[in-house]
DNA sequence: AGCGCGCTGTCACGGGAATGTCACATTACT
DNA sequence: AGTAATGTGACATTCCCGTGACAGCGCGCT
């Protein structure tokens, strides 16, 4: 299992460095956003795996981000702590009721915040059920690690696999050469960026060998890097 | 029905003793061991339909040999009671907690210990539908531990036994050669990974052995693991 | 006890797949 | 046309897996 990313939003850089020296002596990957509109910004970038979120932030309360999460498809299953800083009993119950899935109130003990992140993340993450991802006759079968395009199975490597994971999972969004690096192979990983091309040529390769109109599913962002569109499948 | 086998775990000889006597009274078969280690042998090789298990056992707790029972598939639903010296609440809720059938307090009756077993086994043989795994003309028969192909017996050893029983109970998923030491051959078993592999060979070549094309049905997912694969199964 | 046998786990070797990089062709935009 | 960005084929390297051989072990047999 890969370490988990976490989010931490709050405006102290000092409570910030505090939390991110706890999780990475836990295994997570520690990001940080001072303000709401970062905050929003990692988490469509990042996607990270969960989010510790302040209560008092400056421009917009946390429970506005908190709102937005909630409101919308892609981020409504992201797990989200709170961090208030007194028992706020208002706070609290207005929390928990726009979704989060926990709170914690400052100070607390590191171990227990961990503990906390653990049950959770074990909770999210038996819960997805859907092994597989699907864009028309595509079939991306999570668990068996295939491929399969109209009952067929396609062959691609590992590579391959797991950008076409990471493109099915993230559609109608482009990114560039570097996040698709970042994501796909990895961070702290160094490869050339013109490596992400020859890896899509690839992962093309084997789209158009079981039908020739998905390969277009992977197009270029000329300038920017690639998009991953199930929107423009035209189907005959 | 033929008589079912009975497995006594005690360290105390005359403890043995006395329930192989009561056993076959009772027309049981019983076989006695006198530690885990010997015990456990004794289940792989002998496979028997129940398990008495003395909760003090020098050399390691029971529980732990409960434990790993409970983890391999090929005994997850071999049948255990427990028997415990004192009405020691923790130890009862600790041994139904990791799925012992049920527990006896010695002193016991024999008759009551006798009428005890027969409910379990009573139930637990009305519950398997079917004690034998398909997949075309692959039969793999747990009970008698053998495996059939097309009214052929397979030649292969316990460990491929279990690795196929595993395989053929979780198709049409990867597993990395970590998982397969860990489900198969047991937890906290060191093993290094690449002996999966010569396993997996030898499992294979037991296929072969009987119809080549059933040898495909154990795949190669690389950089991941192994899989099975029944769906891909087509006959020409 | 001595012996042979089956099973197991480990290793080393070889081959083939996957990867990352480059050079060059091709395309898109000004 | 000119330039910058992308597509593409080839290649060396690395990594991963299949395979045969082998030693250790427990067990049954004589």
């Amino acid at each position: 299992m890969s370490a988990k990313k976490v989010l931490v939003v709050d405006d102290e850089a000092s409570i910030r460095e505090m939390l991110r020296l706890a999780l990475e002596i836990s295994d997570f990957e520690c990001l940080e956003a001072a303000d709401i509109h970062e905050a929003y910004r990692l988490i469509t970038d990042e996607s990270p795996d969960m989010v510790l979120l302040d209560w008092m932030l400056p421009g917009g309360s946390g429970i506005e981000l908190l709102r937005r999460l909630k409101k919308e498809e892609a981020t409504q299953t992201l797990p989200v702590i709170m961090l208030t800083a007194k028992t706020h009993e208002d706070n609290v119950v207005q929390g928990l009721e726009v979704g989060a899935d926990d709170y914690i109130t400052k100070p607390f003990a590191p171990k227990e915040l961990i503990a906390r992140m653990k049950a959770i993340l074990r909770r999210s993450s038996s819960e997805e059920g859907g092994s597989e991802l699907r864009v028309g006759e595509l079939v991306l079968e999570i668990d068996s690690r295939r491929v399969m395009l109209s009952q067929k199975a396609l062959e691609m490597g590992p590579t391959e696999f797991k950008l076409l994971h990471f493109f099915m999972a993230h559609p109608e969004r482009a990114y560039s050469r570097a996040q698709l690096l970042d994501r796909v192979w990895g961070a702290n990983v160094y490869v050339e960026e013109r490596t992400v091309d020859v890896h899509i040529r690839r992962l093309r390769k084997a789209l158009q060998a079981g039908d020739p109109i998905y390969a277009d599913l992977i197009q270029t962002v000329r300038g920017t890097g690639y998009r991953f569109s199930p929107r423009d499948l035209a189907v005959a």
